[in-house]
DNA sequence: ATTATCTATAGATCTATAGATAATGC
DNA sequence: ATTATCTATAGATCTATAGATAATGC
């Protein structure tokens, strides 16, 4: 798996070959199909890990809190998550040789509920001026194509500090509008629920 | 060139066979070979176009203008360069099976380049609070892959509207911690520029 | 008997080249 | 002579299967 990754994230899915992968593990090419049906089987494995972490992240949200401390903790949970996959496999479902993939369904279904309640959260939060200009749905797709900017932070410098992280996820608030002391406020109550 | 952007696009480089393009043109595959030298050639055409909308807007940028107005329009010429591409080809740098050829090579300094200019404007718009919590290089970061979201928009509705690239030219500004007047300010100044 | 490897290979591709052919232009 | 196609094919892959082999466990 973590071979597959790490080739399927550098030179993309159909740039690799069974042969590669294998060599890199040490053993033979045949050898792979004892542990795996086919090649496909190892791309729908890892293309779970991708989606696990940001589904569960979706139960975790407390709806007694503010939108802005929602929106927040939600932002930074992903962001988080995608900096800790092995091998920026974040990427992965993004691929076109991937993404039409029947493995990748799955996480394209996923990936919309997940742009729901990012709309649904950032709407909530987004100022007047914000309100007027950009609908609901452009909203959403802004802020999540900011937390995956993650991804494209990786694939450059390969290593994203915590407070880099905590910097995207007030990013995805001001492009809502939300004030600095708003900002600041979710920020302190994400560090409290964490503690 | 058509064909090969879209399946290219829809596909990864890898995993599209010169047949593929040959039998979407309605030739057959080694007559691909009387107009390219080889598959390289055509992805080296297709790259050439993803550059340069963006290096020529880098030309087009006014020192007289405020810091926000040349931000909000160099976003907004980039934006709307990457939502009238063919086939939404300004996906093909990113993807990894081309990030690494040599035809891919001049395409990232061009970024870079693109990178460090986004980076200055973007440190001279930004609010105390934000030049207190977010380093020069990632806010640069940001607001460009702000404005390359307009290529995820497109893989998914296929049509952005000028009202979206207005709105995403906004948000550039708006991660800045740019005050709605300003943004306002910024976008009629770029309206009449246009004008 | 099970587990994890191996060698060998079938059968399907893929890129690129060689050389023929027909239409058009000088 | 040039242009744009074609057929045929060399040579290098690629995925997946068949069946052998050796080590370990019951």
């Amino acid at each position: 798996m973590d071979a597959a990754a790490r080739l399927f994230v550098d030179r993309s899915f159909a740039g690799t070959s069974t042969r590669e992968i294998a060599e890199a593990v040490g053993i033979r090419q045949a050898s792979l199909y004892y542990h795996f049906a086919n090649k496909d089987e190892i791309l729908g494995e890892l293309l779970e890990m991708t989606i696990r972490p940001a589904l569960d992240s979706l139960d975790d949200l407390d709806p007694i809190e503010s939108p802005e401390s929602r929106l927040y903790r939600l932002a930074l949970v992903d962001a988080r998550a995608l900096a800790g996959l092995m091998h920026n496999i974040g990427l992965l479902p993004r691929l076109p040789d991937i993404a039409h993939t029947p493995e990748a369904k799955a996480y394209g279904a996923a990936r919309r509920d997940l742009l729901q309640t990012y709309s649904t959260l950032a709407i909530s939060c987004a100022s007047e001026a914000v309100v007027a200009t950009v609908d609901r749905s452009q909203l959403g797709g802004i802020v999540m194509e900011l937390v995956e900017s993650v991804i494209g932070t990786r694939a450059e410098s390969n290593v994203v500090s915590e407070r880099e992280l905590q910097n995207v996820a007030a990013a995805c608030l001001r492009v809502c509008g939300v004030s600095n002391e708003a900002i600041e406020a979710a920020r302190t109550a994400a560090r409290e629920l964490a503690a």
